[in-house]
DNA sequence: TTTGGCACTCTCTCTGTACGAGTGCTGATT
DNA sequence: AATCAGCACTCGTACAGAGAGAGTGCCAAA
């Protein structure tokens, strides 16, 4: 793979292996004289030293002092995790939990926070989920009500049943026939097809049938244009766990802990490394700074988007700190992605 | 008030006052020379220590130790807050800052949450802010559109403009005509009247129209006893700012802050919480221990009830370390409470 | 009743020491 | 040429003692 993997011999490689695992595990810098035991092959601490030196020069790992052990680096983390890992198949009866547990739901909008939690519960890290949004949102019904004020009470449903509603403001009053009217003027007219489309259709009509159309259609497709015109995509994500995030050491510090914190209650910027994600496809991981987000500098964020039938919806993953136990968070997120995606499906597309 | 008024002399008091402010602004246990300084009353170091050994018999204030000044005990601050505290008046820009925000929102969904974020950066600590609850809520409108397999997606929308949707599974397959005419028929029947009131009638009607009643109609009903039958009070909050509580000392240690931010998340207790402050009317504060949950030992919690037409529909607050500046934080909430019922009041009902 | 004085206690910080872990390097061994 | 044992060196930590500072409690005098 890597410029490393040629650069390096396989006995360093199954080395840094050897420091990565046992590092992840006690998380004190590993010195040679562990390294030397820990490893099969029979190598005294002082080969063992040359290697160091070799892997420090590369970059790999680093001693926090003279007279530590070493720690891998983020580019040490990264060559194993891409080259040197063995994921951990993930035990039977957890599998069938997650199945069940998933398919138990039959609400979607709440499979999604049930994920998240499994995802925390399963890693005791924090997990994230984020909406499942489609490219093609499909418009299915709308409904009016009249509240005081030329307000309206806009309801609208989209793909199966996702409901939103927001409130507009009329340039006159409306009764509720007319509004009535209005509702199924525009369902009849635009129910089915996607939001895009309807977003198009509505300016084209708007433009176009100013003369032709008769008042009534005009106000319904005016306020077509209030609901549709702006490009609300609500991106979003639930999450879960994050106070299993407090127990770390690396993040026990108070001003890395609150800007983590922070950045998860802005959202948006961990929206946008979401939303990288979601273009890869299969298990995607940041390391550390490689995520380039300053709050997540000393964290790891393990990530597989999700698809139903076929088309990726969402991304869903696991945030900790960038000592985690990678072989068997891999396979947790990569399962845990399958399974939302098929607890999602459809079983079949409504009559209507 | 209280034993303590009478018990201590005016001097006590006024001695047990400064130090509870000293200690607030300064965090560090206050000596007696510092007090000695401090209060207007011209006294030694010597009689001051007098008078706090009296005040730490009564359980006022102690010492963390042998050779460090004291700090106010929960009773301490309890004594202070209820009989010795001087509000001070809020700021006049503040105030029309917080009135002009609030007013602003159109949408009273996420003025709950602009409250609540007004709250915390005001005083940077934590706000939370519970959604309206009424007593009587009022059913408006139902609407029933068909998903697969025989679920039925319901929207139905009280009071103004709450929206709620639930997914609901049929005996049998409904046309959608057959379920635009059920929920035609609930309307007409149910509409206007409170949400007890409805799963009053509909219990009635299922029992007593069995027979009179066509099978359409009686479709509708028993649809309208799935929807409305249980009782979903869907308490909530919306806290901001809980990341300020992150800067704290008090709160520094991890298992306090862990035990708190789940507190937070698993929201049945700070529910529990809040809902006894909504008895009261007015300011309501615990202090420390005093909340009798532990995730808020360290915690004080300064709360008001917010009324909308002279009914009060819920509970706004502070959290923050039970060092705070009472004086002023007080206020804040008060104030804002005041302002968020005003600008929750509908100006009108609407026509329907 | 108030106050000054004094002994005492406790914490905090600094210092020096000893120790252990681990490294880098060198020169011998294979 | 690769490997390894040995050695000097560095750094961090844990521990103990000393000194300073803050503040108390109590007693006796004003």
């Amino acid at each position: 793979m890597g410029k490393h993997t040629q650069l390096l011999n396989e006995r360093s490689l199954q080395l840094l292996k050897t420091l990565v695992e046992r590092y992840i595990s006690d998380g004190q810098p590993v010195g040679s004289r562990a390294l030397s035991k820990d490893s099969d092959l029979n190598l005294s601490p002082a080969t063992i030293r040359n290697v160091m030196a070799d892997l420090e020069d590369l970059g790999l790992v680093h001693s926090p002092h003279t007279s530590a052990g070493r720690i891998p680096t983020v580019s040490g983390y990264r060559l194993f995790v891409d080259s040197l890992l063995t994921v951990q198949p993930l035990n039977v009866q957890e599998l069938s939990r997650l199945q069940g547990t998933l398919a138990a739901q039959h609400d979607p909008s709440n499979m999604i926070g049930v994920a998240s939690r499994l995802l925390a519960d399963l890693t005791q890290m924090a997990g994230v989920v984020t909406l499942p949004r489609r490219e093609i949102v499909c418009f299915r019904h709308i409904e009016f009500l009249p509240l005081s004020h030329n307000r309206v009470l806009v309801i609208f449903v989209t793909n199966e049943q996702e409901v939103h509603n927001k409130i507009i403001l009329t340039a006159k009053h409306f009764s509720p026939a007319e509004l009535q009217q209005a509702a199924n003027y525009i369902n009849s007219m635009y129910a089915g097809r996607s939001l895009n489309a309807v977003r198009e259709a509505v300016m084209k009509d708007l433009r176009d049938d100013q003369e032709r159309v008769n008042q009534g259609m005009l106000d319904a497709i005016s306020m077509a244009q209030q609901v549709f015109n702006q490009n609300e995509q609500k991106d979003d994500y639930v999450l879960a766990g994050e106070t299993n995030l407090m127990g770390f050491s690396e993040l026990a510090d108070r001003d890395r802990l609150k800007n983590l914190f922070d950045a998860f209650y802005q959202k948006q910027g961990v929206i946008d490394l979401l939303d990288q994600c979601m273009k890869a496809d299969g298990v995607q991981i940041f390391i550390g700074e490689e995520s380039g987000y300053q709050a997540f500098d000393h964290c790891s964020l393990v990530t597989s988007s999700y698809s139903v039938s076929d088309e990726v919806v969402g991304v869903l993953g696991v945030i900790g700190p960038t000592r985690m136990a990678y072989e068997k968070i891999i396979p947790y997120v990569d399962i845990t992605a399958k399974l939302l995606g098929a607890a999602l499906n459809p079983k079949s597309t409504p009559p209507l």
